[in-house]
DNA sequence: CGAATTTGACCAGCGC
DNA sequence: GCGCTGGTCAAATTCG
């Protein structure tokens, strides 16, 4: 990942203030998504290089404001995640947290988890999107995510007295139905479609974690060109089109998700914790 | 008691 | 071909 980087990618298109270069390099390994071309990975090595991804950033500080155990809260999104590992970068003066899915018995989907190099207020968050199978309409607790978030952010973060931001990284699979490339999200996350590199402020750092599961909006072109966007950071994430909306239906079954994103097609700025 | 987290070791891919 | 780095697995420990 670090050495191959050649950076390039449409990721540079979307100018995030929470995007640091790194992540931009990192994300090249994010294909576009779209074009289901390689093979399911799986979590195997030999396709990790060749794993798609999404990265988005959350400051830690949101991060923190939830923390549970004293030690992090979790860039957690609405799915379990078990810490398998954890491995210091070379470069990087943070280590990178494994987590593995265990929303579902045999779910594939990962995420890493690390401070930004370039900004150590961020934490990068890489979500391996390989999920195929459909996430229980009632999701599972945070308990896990959340736990293993903080952890990840404890870890990461801890070293931090100060806050910082987190950013996440997905990669979305091919495995994946790719029956609508805009709006992926059949599996929750799983449906990152598109080089989605998803940045929050720190208010709304969670609320990132949440897009970034079900996607889409930061997908949304609306997004990219609203790279200097200032004080539109919210607002500038909730173009929803019909089909998206169907796919929130989903959410329906999600009272806080559902919330949210109710309040983005209508309003934009208003967020409800999760 | 069960589940999750942590740490170390091993394996594979990529670059030089 | 060798070395380096990243990623995953497995065992042990800790917490709920």
């Amino acid at each position: 990942m670090d050495s191959g980087g050649s950076s390039s990618s449409s990721f540079r298109k979307v100018r995030n203030p929470f995007v640091t270069d790194q992540e931009l390099e990192e994300s090249d390994n994010v294909s576009s998504v779209t074009g289901a071309e390689s093979p399911p990975p799986s979590t195997t090595k030999k396709g990790k290089r060749s794993m798609q991804k999404r990265v988005v950033s959350v400051p830690i500080k949101d991060v923190e404001g939830s923390r549970l155990k004293g030690e992090g809260a979790p860039p957690s999104d609405s799915w379990a995640w078990r810490k398998y590992g954890q491995k210091p970068i070379k470069g990087s003066p943070y280590p990178r947290g494994y987590y593995r899915c265990s929303s579902s018995k045999g779910c594939p989907a990962r995420k890493q988890v690390e401070r930004s190099r370039v900004n150590p207020t961020m934490l990068v968050i890489t979500y391996s999107c390989e999920h195929n199978h459909a996430w229980p309409a009632s999701r599972h607790n945070n308990t896990s995510a959340k736990q293993a978030a903080a952890a990840a952010a404890a870890g990461e973060a801890s070293e931090s007295p100060t806050k910082s931001s987190t950013a996440v990284k997905h990669e979305p699979s091919t495995s994946q139905p790719d029956t609508e490339p805009d709006s992926g999200m059949e599996d929750g996350f799983a449906c990152l479609t598109e080089d989605s590199i998803l940045t929050t402020g720190d208010e709304f750092a969670w609320f990132g974690e949440m897009e970034t599961t079900s996607s889409t909006v930061l997908e949304s072109p609306l997004f990219s060109e609203r790279d200097n966007s200032e004080a539109d950071d919210t607002a500038m994430i909730f173009p929803m089109r019909e089909e998206d909306e169907s796919l929130f239906a989903d959410l329906e079954e999600l009272p806080e998700c559902s919330f949210v994103f109710r309040h983005q097609r209508n309003v934009g700025p208003q967020v409800g914790i999760c």
